[in-house]
DNA sequence: ACCCGTATACTCGGCGCCGGATATACGGGA
DNA sequence: TCCCGTATATCCGGCGCCGAGTATACGGGT
């Protein structure tokens, strides 16, 4: 069976191990510390199930079980070259490739119908107050970044984000004022629906 | 155990019975029929499981066995008063609070400096075509839908989309060409790094 | 009358993911 | 010296999800 490229945490993985062997609780604290659970959702549990899925497609290996002291024994992983291949070729689909991710707010829009247009309108307007939070945090954090000398490429990630958000921003206010002035298509039997 | 609004695919449950009791069978096909698995994922297994779990928790409850013929027994499935509740609350929620989601794209583009900045400007591109292409899927549908007489309200997850996609493009393209001029922050180590 | 492709309706085994549990070591305060 | 909170490092049971499999019925062609 050839790798199946499901969890992003393993592509994680591989560009940890491509940098230094390291064992997976290192990983983690090192995810934790380049703020890339933001990106990656990071879970104790699934990072040694990928670990080991990894190694069985020998995309990495254990290199080594160090035991210092008494405390558990570790085991240290390296990235293998067919490892070091397949991050590449990964990043490069992932990247290439748009993916149907069937976003949830998607979902929940799509039903919004169903809700009283009064309702609708209050629940909408919570969302662009949130995002509207989101963007100025994101914000403050590009500012300390720049601040702290980083390129723009290494949150890269963050500026794409921060474009999303502008434009779901932009338009769940054009969707808020539609509603509240009628003008959205179909107003009327909504309206009337709800009575 | 309180309900867990995990799988989108338990809400389309909701809604498509309180229209109306139905059998998963004939749910899958509603689905289908009206694009609905364009929104929310689609899975015969996951269906059935979905339904169980809303059953066991009591916002579904088998309404009849009917037999028609000598086809398989088909169970028909009517929404509970909880059910209905639980519908309204969960899409409340979906819409007015944002969820992180880990888009794939974000934990790829994070690492675009693993690749050579001309491989990353390759995918790129490729990227951007592919979303200029679904971009005139959608108006092409949404033209269809509109001229088919259907409110704006009945494909209002489509127009979120457009702008979401739009605003995608936008960001590709000055991506791609600040790659291309080499006017990306941190460009000049990224172009090191690779030689 | 027979065949077979398609539609109908559900079932099941496996696997990946999750989150809480486990076990030891270290360090600082009373 | 004792205690306990935190850090280190991994393990494991359960459950939801997936997709392929199963079994019957219908209907059109020859």
């Amino acid at each position: 069976m050839t790798f199946k490229r499901t969890n992003p945490l393993a592509l994680a993985v591989l560009a940890l191990l491509s940098e230094r062997p390291m064992h997976p609780y290192e990983m983690a604290q090192t995810m934790r510390e380049r703020h890339q659970e933001e990106v990656i959702k990071l879970n104790y549990g699934s990072l040694y199930t990928v670990v080991e899925s990894l190694t069985r497609h020998e995309l990495i290996a254990a290199s080594a079980v160090q035991k210092a002291g008494n405390r558990p024994e570790r085991t240290v992983y390296a990235v293998t070259d067919a490892g070091t291949a397949e991050l590449h070729d990964w990043l490069r689909s992932l990247i290439a490739e748009p993916a149907r991710e069937y976003p949830r707010f998607e979902a929940g829009i799509s039903m919004v119908g169903l809700l009283p247009p009064a309702d609708a309108l209050e629940v909408v307007q919570r969302r662009e107050a949130a995002v509207a939070e989101q963007l100025t945090a994101l914000a403050v954090l590009l500012e300390k970044l720049a601040g702290m000398g980083l390129p723009q490429l290494a949150w890269i990630e963050l500026d794409y984000r921060m474009a999303m958000l502008r434009a779901e921003r932009a338009w769940l206010s054009w969707f808020a004022t539609a509603t509240r002035e009628g003008t959205v298509g179909g107003y009327d039997t909504w309206e009337d629906r709800h009575r």
